[in-house]
DNA sequence: TGTACATCAGTGAACGCGCGTTCACTGATGTAC
DNA sequence: TGTACATCAGTGAACGCGCGTTCACTGATGTAC
């Protein structure tokens, strides 16, 4: 038996649990101050108290640690997406796609760095293996959620006009989606979703890399009203 | 007399003024390689066939060669969007925004790493010196040309029917942002784009990022839909 | 319960590399008379 | 038009620094009998 319950856990695998999670919160705010490519395995073991070879017991590659990095950064953002969507009742669409896009921008704010590395330009030499996908997914299946929940409520009252038909190549790929993240929404619905996604996050990085700097800085009124008119345009009530 | 007429340039002047493009062209040429922390002033030089030290005649350090690299990123990118816009008639304003949009995407695609350079997360410990901000705003200022038409046009037809009125906060700084690149311009319909315009950088940087891959890609479909959705939305004819 | 062995964490030195920037210098180009 | 001097481009060595990764090792912790 390898696989060991918390009860039974030796003293070597708490101490190991722990280091790994002090090296990734010692990276964490290094990545804060000087970025992904500031990120040097020598300078969070000097920071650690510990000999720079000694990581690689815990990280066999400075990549590997940027791709753990990465995964809980998705899934730091996930987590406040869904608390922030769960905490009104399901039936609040509206009041949930806000909650939601607040929260987003939030985390944006507070970890910029972390969001510059999911959401920013990527590392040059690093590739993002297969195993950053399913976190990553996590803050758009709470946007799915919400539209299926919409979705659902539409189809006993008013439902949106159609609007422009959506191409063949478009339909295709927004029913995968659909069948990924927001089962049983409608095709057009999705769309409009999709595009205010992009939007959302569009608006979040010209924020925070500075775009706005001089002109629509502070950015809370624009933000605030954005959203409200990205709901309209999806047809949230 | 300090100033030379380009007739009247010496030989000095003009190895001078080209052997700064050449540093600038390979420059860019290791940002696309490997990224904006990736240029190295040392691997310009050794790639001249020039002593590192050499460059300092040039350039007074590596941040002041990345401030030219983005100031000649946002210039070639605003150049590329006048250029869109102006092959069409003035009061073709939907073909135009719909040009505008396409030479934005198609020159973030061709240069992928000056892009990022300039729209994506911040070069850590790099300041980007005012100089920065006039070439910066030259892409936008297409835009507010293209609404200034619009909004001359749409005078004298019928106008769009107002929405949700703005946020008194909102509303003074898109008042001050009109003036500077799109006067005369009504307030709505300038609050509309800036969101259209957030949506396609957003939707950009998330083709280029990759967080598309697996879903919308290829985006040409979505991106083509998107901008004449958007266009709607503006209220472009 | 106690002992022998296996596993693992962490050390310290080393390899081989790259970087930005400064500085005193040589030699070519430009300019004033 | 020719000469003396000033300007400038480029050299080569050096300073002082940092990095990721490997490897043989010591000593502590865990496990099987």
């Amino acid at each position: 038996m390898t696989t060991t319950h918390s009860a039974s856990r030796t003293a070597r695998e708490r101490a190991r649990a722990e280091l790994t999670r002090e090296i990734k919160e010692e990276a964490r705010s290094q990545l804060a101050a000087s970025g992904a490519q500031g990120l040097s395995l020598r300078s969070v073991a000097r920071e650690l108290g510990m000999v720079s070879s000694a990581l690689y017991r815990y990280f066999r590659s400075r990549d590997e640690l940027l791709t753990a990095l990465i995964i809980d950064a998705y899934d730091a953002l996930g987590i406040a997406a869904e608390a922030a969507s769960e905490a009104l009742p399901d039936a609040d669409i509206r009041g949930r796609w806000r909650a939601c896009c607040g929260a987003i921008r939030d985390w944006a704010m507070a970890n910029p760095h972390e969001y510059a590395l999911i959401y920013g330009s990527p590392v040059p030499g690093y590739q993002a293996p297969q195993a950053t996908v399913a976190s990553a997914v996590r803050v758009v299946r709470v946007m799915g959620g919400i539209l299926a929940d919409a979705g659902a409520l539409a189809s006993r009252a008013n439902a949106r006009p159609a609007g422009e038909p959506l191409p063949a190549e478009l339909a295709r790929q927004v029913a995968i989606i659909a069948e990924a993240i927001a089962p049983g929404v409608d095709n057009g619905m999705l769309t409009r979703a999709l595009i205010a996604w992009t939007q959302l996050f569009g608006m979040i990085s010209f924020e925070l890399f500075g775009q706005f700097v001089g002109s629509l800085e502070p950015a809370d009124t624009f933000f605030g009203y954005t959203v409200e008119r990205m709901a309209d345009y999806i047809g949230l009530r």
